[in-house]
DNA sequence: ATTTTTGCAAACGGTTTGCAATTAC
DNA sequence: GTAATTGCAAACCGTTTGCAAAAAT
């Protein structure tokens, strides 16, 4: 989600921790980091990524560690899981009011975002026109994003 | 797609060759093979499918080389590549007419396809709004299918 | 005190690459 | 005959796992 608010991100905090108690799991240092690192993030994070950004704030967490906790808040339902084609898996806070689906640009390798109402309302409806039943969605758009369509014309 | 009929997939290929043939690059026997492979599948083949199903008829080829000319049928527009979340890239040659969506089974993981008219108007439309050039798209229902469906009703 | 997690390093598995032999043109 | 491909095996790299030490309950 493009940059949670902080009220929001620590919603989700509380959130996971609530999870981790429910499931009779340990809430440790750890899990509340990786947990932050990817509800305060302006985008989509990779595993690595993770890693790196708590390294830069002091913090050594090993990658298994990282990885562990990933899917951890994947199962909460928490943070979603995308895959862009690049053989990196992203992950991103799950936002707390709805979807979103994703431009891909195929210059920069990009990823912006976009909500579209008709479309979330129109795709429960075709999931079950094929008795389909309905948990969640991926929109991928691909193509050339603003600035590399720009940076085409110029020449460069 | 759902299995192209043979023209189709006879069309496909000469594109293929055509595509070759443009970029200067040889035609060989690996690469009709592997194409075909894909153009007459009847699902969405994982590059190690690609391979046995060549191996089952007889012919051993490198998986480097089928992921080689993957690559290129890739680059040519003549087949697309999913990633589901399972760690597999999967391959489907290129429908002639356009694109559908896929429904993912959480459950057994079998993906089944869907067209929409009204979606794949809105889709274009929707990447022009946020200034977009669009390319092509990606969209996933993720949740149950209705074979996965039944059995959790009947208790299994 | 018990149970689970953590972190390291090794293993894993799909994909990519280097290079000599082969094939397409 | 020249240039590109093929196939093998090794390398690669993101991810997972085994296990002893550490932390949470």
């Amino acid at each position: 989600m493009a940059h949670l608010t902080s009220a929001e991100a620590a919603d989700l905090l509380e959130r996971f921790r609530h999870y981790l108690r429910e499931h009779r799991l340990p809430v440790t240092q750890q899990r509340d980091l990786i947990a932050t690192a990817i509800f305060t993030a302006p985008d989509h994070l990779t595993a690595a990524a993770v890693h790196q950004r708590l390294a830069r704030q002091g913090k050594r967490i090993g990658i298994a560690t990282v990885y562990r906790t990933l899917d951890l808040l994947v199962e909460s339902g928490l943070i979603r899981l995308h895959e862009f084609g690049d053989g990196f898996r992203r992950y991103e806070g799950a936002a707390p009011q709805g979807s979103h689906g994703h431009l891909v640009c195929g210059v920069c390798g990009g990823v912006e975002e976009f909500t579209n109402e008709r479309l979330e309302r129109m795709l429960p409806i075709i999931a079950d026109e094929h008795h389909f039943r309905y948990r969640t969605h991926r929109v991928e758009l691909h193509g050339t994003c603003r600035a590399c369509q720009q940076r085409t014309l110029e020449g460069l």
